[in-house]
DNA sequence: GCTTCAAATTCCATTATTTGGAACATGGTT
DNA sequence: AACCATGTTCCAAATAATGGAATTTGAAGC
């Protein structure tokens, strides 16, 4: 398959989308924008929780609701919550396991969890975030798939900084116009500016580093996979706990890193091509 | 919350959904109808393929395919063919890990699994499908994550058989009456009359099984998760292959598998409460 | 058991979006 | 170079979505 850089449409048309021209996907794009919200919120939403996030009439947005719900979207729940629909499960599941590049790419990462042992990721960018397409961990069967499918900010996950690493800056710019740069930690990167300037770096040094810039006590070695016409903007990463493992053991780890991912670009620029 | 029976709307509507009546769900049921049949084909699909798949004018299914790709929802190769999106598995990753069905469900599962030492699943009914909500096996991680969020037909299955027989005769004969009972093995029930026939076994023994009705070689041992108002239909299993465990095991397992899923009733009748 | 009030649901004339036929572009093949 | 299959764009007509207001529902208080 071949995936392209999905979610507010390509790159290019990336900057016009949300507020200014508000997305012209008509009927569809609303009914996303309620899945979105419900999706996005923390605690479960009641029908006026909706109304107030949603900037519909009641009526509307009830019909979009129904809608929603007789497709298997959307469930309610007896208490008038709402919650997504199991049908995108089954939905995903599909997705996932046809996913040729995830598949060409899971015997190279598990190869590159034998060699380090700790936590291996697989992500790709879908509009301004990184969503994890597969995972190779020790021994942790809880929690197993919750991982898989969530998505990330790109500017402060090691996969997301590779990936944006292999666009063009002015690209990256427009396509992050309308992110905040939220302070996870206090590494996080401030903001547009100080990103531009390490992604040169991690172009000349073909790895990007995640210096608990996401998540406290945790931080990963990243390198970016290139597709041969930048449909694919990816990378794969190491990461472990700082007080396990040094940032001194994930510099030596860059090397072995970035060949896997120069190996999984060459697998993916070989099987994957246009009219395979 | 509280999970409710999805796909084509509730039980009782669920009849006239499909052709008669073409399922009211205007722009947005024909966006999903795209999804569906993308995500239902074996093999990669062309926009021609889509067109004669699809009852829909060149122009039409054009714009539509358009906008699924705007929303994220559908992705295009570079040899121009679709594959479902990235987007959905980031829904799907919220849907999963929010869902407190599966969530109670998880201890009480794995018990189950420690006790057998065979596979287990755990499924709920959407439409006329069983979706695998978690399963615990022994070892394998590979493959895990494929086998969640799959669906399969009801009627052979013994999850499916299991959910079923916590619903009235003449509502499953409603909800089942426009699908095709495919012989998947020898032993795959008939028809909807001989399943109905088994339900009432089923109810009056408290489990299900499945006779290698789905896949050669494989069978199990099944049993109904009951919710007060029925607003939930689902049902846990043990798996296993012929070969290595006999029927005789599965019967033997019966009566534990059975004080398992009414355990679960239980934890679900209590903590998914109307008005939490 | 009755009242109250907020939340959910339905209704329908108006309005905007989708539709669908046909013309146009593309690019790979003979 | 011409062909053919496939993908893409266009716009008047048809259809579906909209949104304001009325109606129903159901839980909590009197």
């Amino acid at each position: 398959m071949d995936a392209i850089v999905t979610g507010p449409a390509n790159l290019d048309e990336a900057s016009q989308a949300e507020k200014d021209a508000p997305r012209d996907t008509g009927t569809l794009g609303k009914a996303m924008d309620v899945l979105e919200v419900i999706a996005s919120s923390p605690e479960p939403l009641r029908f006026t929780d909706l109304l107030s996030r949603i900037d519909q009439p009641r009526g509307t947005l009830h019909r979009q609701v129904k809608n929603l719900i007789d497709e298997g979207l959307l469930f309610v729940n007896r208490d008038q919550t709402y919650e997504l629909g199991l049908r995108l499960l089954r939905f995903a599941a599909k997705a996932w396991s046809r996913n040729r590049f995830r598949e060409i790419a899971e015997p190279i990462i598990r190869k590159l969890h034998e060699a380090t042992g700790e936590t291996v990721h697989l992500g790709i960018l879908s509009g301004t975030e990184v969503v994890y397409l597969d995972k190779v961990e020790s021994r942790q069967t809880v929690r197993m798939h919750s991982q898989i499918g969530n998505a990330s900010p790109a500017y402060c996950t090691g996969v997301g900084k590779a990936a944006l690493s292999t666009i063009d800056d002015d690209k990256v710019r427009k396509l992050l116009a309308k992110v905040t740069f939220k302070k996870h930690t206090p590494t996080t990167l401030p903001g547009v500016d100080a990103l531009i300037a390490e992604l040169h770096q991690i172009r000349q040094a073909g790895v990007s580093y995640d210096r608990e810039e996401h998540e406290p006590g945790i931080h990963c070695v990243a390198a970016p996979v290139f597709s041969r016409d930048g449909h694919l903007a990816a990378g794969l990463s190491v990461t472990a706990p700082v007080f396990r493992v040094p940032m001194v053991q994930l510099q030596e780890w860059s090397e072995l890193v970035r060949e896997t991912a120069r190996q999984l670009s060459d697998e993916v620029n070989a099987r994957l091509s246009p009219r395979s």
